[in-house]
DNA sequence: GATATAATTGCAACTAGTTGCAAATAGAAC
DNA sequence: GTTCTATTTGCAACTAGTTGCAATTATATC
């Protein structure tokens, strides 16, 4: 990507926060600026690390909090992969989902609308609204299921 | 539940456990009957205090170890809620996945096979094999969006 | 540019959960 | 019942993330 766009994609989200009442600082730039050009979801802490890159004294909590600002506000989308794995990302392709192997931890991307029919269902049958627009769902994916005929025993004894 | 049956959970698991070659130490029949007794979901910090008030000295780390240990080996059951807070039950129902209310955190059950259309869909278009077994969806319940019919704002100005 | 003030940051203390390692112990073999 | 040893536990130090609060600062107004 550009480095034009990704100083659209900064201004135009400091510009979203100012329209809605919240203040530009520099930490907020700097963050957003990471945000920007990363090309993948980032965890909390990579983003932190690469702000500190630019500006050692930026305070963890000041990374956390903002995250969860912009992730609540929709500036930016907050995927949760698990076992207190979040990661964050500006929103490039509006809507998609991820397939996660649990073997390789290859990420597949998939159609937004995969579970149109599912949510359809949910609120016909249930009432229940549910959110699925940025789903994380794990698996295996077609290489491991191959590789994998046989079920792996857990016990330490026979690994 | 009668206690019998509560009885009957705990020693199978423990079965279980030794015919995996793992060890029966007092620490893991507090752990199981306090899974045993629980009639939903507990968190693992729930589990510790209920086991430390049988016996107080119980090691955190011990609890930990021991639910990744029993979910690993599929005798207990792990749900992830998501932002890190997961909790683990014994098999009562084999099959089931939960609709979490956002709003009112209510929690509603439902049958096994719902997903069970897109997970063969997710097999033949992607070759991934999905693990549907027990998911959580998150969303709005009825109740809640009947009540709420307008969007609110996110800004601390306008709360 | 100075002033006012609400939003934001930095700090320090805290929580839940994890890890490596030495000590204790369950279970097997005698 | 002793002995052996791999498993399991307890400990202590650590990590990621959270919280309350005082200090700072972005923005609006003059």
């Amino acid at each position: 990507m550009s480095r034009q766009k990704l100083t659209k994609i900064r201004t135009d989200l400091l510009a979203r926060l100012v329209e809605l009442g919240y203040r530009v600082t520099p930490q907020r730039e700097l963050l957003l600026s990471a945000l920007g050009q990363a090309d993948k979801h980032l965890s909390a802490e990579t983003l932190l690390e690469r702000v500190r890159a630019v500006y050692p004294r930026v305070n963890k909590s000041v990374v956390y909090r903002n995250l969860e600002l912009l992730a609540q506000l929709g500036l930016i989308s907050c995927m949760d992969f698990g076992q207190g794995h979040v990661e964050y990302e500006v929103h490039h392709h509006p809507h998609h989902h991820h397939l996660v192997c649990r073997n390789c931890r290859a990420m597949l991307e998939i159609d937004g609308d995969a579970f149109a029919d599912i949510q359809r269902q949910l609120l016909e049958r249930y009432g229940f609204a549910a959110e699925m627009d940025h789903l994380a769902l794990f698996g295996l994916c077609r290489k491991c299921r191959e590789k994998m005929p046989v079920q792996i025993s857990h016990h330490p004894h026979s690994l």
